[in-house]
RNA sequence: GGAGAGAUGGCUGAGUGGUCGAAAGCACAUCUUUGCUAAAGAUGCGUAGGAGUAAUCCUACCGAGGGUUCGAAUCCCUCUCUCUCCGCCA
């Protein structure tokens, strides 16, 4: 969340930076701001009505030690007792309603972030490769996951329902070989630790990485543990340092997660579409950065790189686009978003989305480190898909299939999958 | 799931109703002195919130939430977590 001091001593600024998301939210920070000078009023009410309680208390202490009769004091502490339960109870309901509006608000762009409102003004930052060509007409990876016996949608629908498919033999085998191949990459080669979290978490968690309040629909809920599936390895990962203190030398952190990631995709455009691109079950390995304020932006960059790293290895056309402000993530300050070209869907698939949150989601999660003057900064939080499975299974077999319906394994994940082809 | 023990500041650990935000030790920071692979001494050293231009002052926090009381780290209730033992189990 933002530094409800920001709002206060920037009000105009903040309201201009959070209405290039959307000019409706800029009349929440008045309306936050009207919410906090009443809070504020109420609580020094509160503390000076504690102090005289606390003062009147002492002397009566004392007074029964030397035998004096103190029951008009007492009368008054006990008046005050009841002013202080009613003042209090005004200050605490202004106390949650500003937590909860500050909650609601999403994080600020960074200056960095191109303006825009939608989609349609991402500016594509760079591209790698071309999209191969074909001397026949190429599969979509459904056609080619019979033919292969890959991936079983028809059983995932029977076991569970729609949007949750089956992998079997060289599928199942691919997509673990993949799953491997991203982990050593990023642990090997990029200095990421590797983490392997449990996949329910408590709601506090999904506050944090804020998927809760806002959007609880979107995510699987255990009610009667009050857990939730995760949406993203992010969510435990980043809130492994929840509530913490850090010091400054462990800074920055990298953690590599593999994890299936659930949605309930409620009210998604895309949950018809045939295939793996968009399943309430799928695969993920993701990179969390923890860094400094003066790092974060450059970490940015580096945790991308990564990101592109895995598709030049396997060979696969991408294209790299920057979110503009009015389509990034409610709490990222900016976001470059990686599409794998897959030829069977002639389309871009995004498979990984890069964000740097600054200090948006440490706030919410209290997650702090001690810098070199010993003063308790809020760090600042990164992640990124390193990348999703399904459709880097996807763009995998569509770019690698060959004219005889085989589809060749890229040199790079040969030793992981243990063979150079399928079929 | 059953039984028991526990939860206090970065750590260890006192504290069973009043001047306790909390002794003491360790760790850490600065300074002083003696000197040398260190020692001794002095001072400082939690977090959050509020008032004030500021110096500074005030409030809250002893696992969490309620309650009793003029007053709670301390008494009562509920919950959470940790440890030990038993049961069950991949």
């Amino acid at each position: 969340m933002l530094d409800i001091r920001l709002l206060r001593e920037s009000p105009e600024l903040v309201k201009q930076r959070i209405a290039t998301r959307d000019a409706a939210l800029a009349p929440l920070v008045d309306q936050i701001l009207a919410i906090d000078s009443a809070r504020r009023a109420a609580e020094t009410e509160r503390q000076q009505l504690q102090s005289d309680r606390n003062r009147l208390s002492k002397e009566i202490g004392i007074g029964r030690k030397n035998g004096e009769d103190t029951s008009a004091k007492e009368t008054e502490v006990r008046g005050i007792g009841t002013r202080i339960d009613e003042i209090g109870q005004e200050a605490d309901a202004a106390d949650t309603q500003q937590r909860d509006l500050l909650l609601a608000l999403p994080n600020l762009p960074h200056d960095a972030c191109p303006i825009g409102s939608t989609a349609e003004e991402n500016p594509e930052v760079r591209r790698w490769g071309t999209a191969p060509a074909y001397d026949f007409e190429p599969k979509d990876h459904i056609a080619l996951g019979q033919t292969h016996g890959m991936l079983d949608f028809e059983a995932g629908a029977k076991i569970t329902g729609s949007a949750f498919v089956v992998y079997r033999g060289p599928g199942a085998r691919l997509e673990r070989a993949l799953i491997n191949f991203l982990l050593d990459l990023h642990t090997t080669q990029h200095g990421y630790t590797e983490i392997s979290p449990p996949l329910l978490v408590k709601p506090e968690c999904l506050v944090g990485t804020t998927q809760l309040p806002k959007f609880g629909d979107q995510v699987y809920h255990c009610p009667e543990d009050d857990l939730y599936l995760i949406p993203t390895a992010e969510v435990p990962v980043t809130n492994l340092h929840r509530e913490e203190i850090l010091k400054n030398e462990q800074l920055p952190i990298h953690y590599a997660a593999y994890t299936p990631c659930f949605r309930r995709e409620a009210g998604s455009a895309g949950l018809g579409t045939r295939g793996l691109i968009r399943m309430h079950q799928f695969d993920k390995v993701e990179l969390v950065h923890i860094t400094t304020p003066e790092t974060s932006m450059d970490a940015l960059e580096t945790l991308t790189g990564h990101a592109e790293k895995v598709l030049q290895l396997l060979g696969l056309h991408y294209r790299v686009i920057e979110l503009c402000t009015g389509d990034i993530g409610f709490g990222s300050a900016k976001t470059y978003d990686i599409e794998v070209w897959a030829p069977g869907q002639k389309a871009y698939l995004e498979v990984s989305s890069c964000s740097t949150f600054g200090d948006y989601q440490a706030r919410r999660m209290n997650l702090r480190f001690k810098d070199a003057d010993g003063k308790n900064r809020f760090a600042h939080t990164l992640n990124g898909s390193g990348t999703a499975l399904a459709r880097l299974f996807v763009a995998l077999v569509e770019t690698h299939q060959q004219a005889d319906g085989t589809i060749l394994i890229p040199e790079a994940l040969r030793r992981h999958y243990g063979a150079d082809r399928i079929g």
